[in-house]
DNA sequence: GAACAAACATTCGGTGGTGTATGTAACTGA
DNA sequence: TCAGTTACATACACCACCGAATGTTTGTTC
């Protein structure tokens, strides 16, 4: 190996470290990932672990962290449309590293000590795939918001379902979404002839 | 105590052990729910977990089992509407035990040795909460059979909210269900009026 | 090219889990 | 009543995991 700096042998083992954990998270879930497992993984020992994080729980708050952000710019701005912002929730709920995110909710919910290390950052998600508060005057509509809450609902059940199921899509998870998305564009257009161009 | 059959100590303490199995389930989950917890709960040692069962798998896998019985004798018979189809999932769903069939999905999920030993057990929850084949025709409409199948998505992450949130429900739970049951009575009056009583 | 610091690797003790083996008390049948 | 069986309890060996402590290599600085 070519000689290399300190910040790049940092870098270089984190993002191992972090993409290991997301990854043994998709795969087994949250009790196989354990330290040893994420490290011999990322191709480190135990140490490099402790070394760059106080604990287990800390690298996977980092992972989890990393992980939003990344969910975050893919998701791009608020949708300014009913169908976009079903869209938008399925981009981050049908990524198959959400997976990861459930499993730490799961287990979260299940370990107040557990909630107090990684709780703010799943709380994160919970906002990123939450309907959100978009300009556009037609998100204040109340059936509009029933409406999104209910999907928001029924693509995380999909999403447990995949999960639950070693990751591969339900069988009617493609006419679920087409559903979603046809009753999305119904009330999009219903909005556009009440209200015509002043949306 | 009073003298009592060997019969009866069995089933009390089997009774004892399955009770507190379930309520560990869904209290702390799946992880937290060890041999040692369990017996403590129920008032025994581990010993007598051993006699009853092969192993802690094998109580809770019975003890699913007759989960899954009480909760198949609560929904009935399979529903004729739409809206009664929605109503009997949630029986299942929305009880607070159906989070102890939710962990075992998903340590099932993720843990193959596991899914050997439940997997049986859990395949038939899979089938309580989808949408039963009715006699009646109208389950036979697409358009019916698809929403159907998005509400127990629907449904399920309403679920899993709860059981992420401490057990308690989602502020907008019951907007969403009135939702779905507001949906499911347009679609039985859909189907009443294009065919008529001969439903 | 030392001296130092950072980035790792290795070893260790402790904890908490499981299943097995064995001991003891409660019931049962003759 | 006593021999045998069933229902439990206790004790044990074993394994996986974690975090701390310590050792070693690699890079940096002067």
């Amino acid at each position: 190996m070519a000689r290399r700096t300190q910040e790049e042998r940092s870098t270089a083992t984190q993002a191992a470290l972090v993409g290991a954990a997301i990854d043994l998270l998709v795969r087994r879930g949250w009790a196989a990932t354990t330290a040893a497992e994420v490290c011999q993984q990322a191709g480190v020992t135990r140490g490099a672990l402790m070394h760059h994080y106080p604990n287990l729980g800390g690298l996977l708050a980092s992972a989890l962290d990393q992980l939003y952000d990344d969910m975050l710019a893919k998701a791009g701005g608020p949708a300014d449309t009913v169908c976009g912002a079903i869209d938008t929730a399925w981009t981050a709920i049908g990524d198959r590293r959400f997976k990861a995110v459930m499993e730490a909710w799961w287990a979260a919910g299940n370990d107040p000590d557990l909630a107090r290390q990684i709780g703010p950052v799943v709380a994160r998600f919970a906002v990123l795939v939450s309907p959100r508060n978009s300009a556009s005057k037609r998100f204040r509509d109340p059936a509009v918001a029933t409406f999104l809450l209910t999907s928001r609902e029924a693509l995380l059940g999909l999403a447990m379902g995949r999960a639950t199921s070693g990751g591969r899509p339900l069988d009617h998870e493609a006419a679920v979404l087409t559903a979603l998305r046809e009753q999305a564009t119904a009330l999009d257009t219903t909005y556009l002839d009440r209200h015509g161009a002043r949306a």
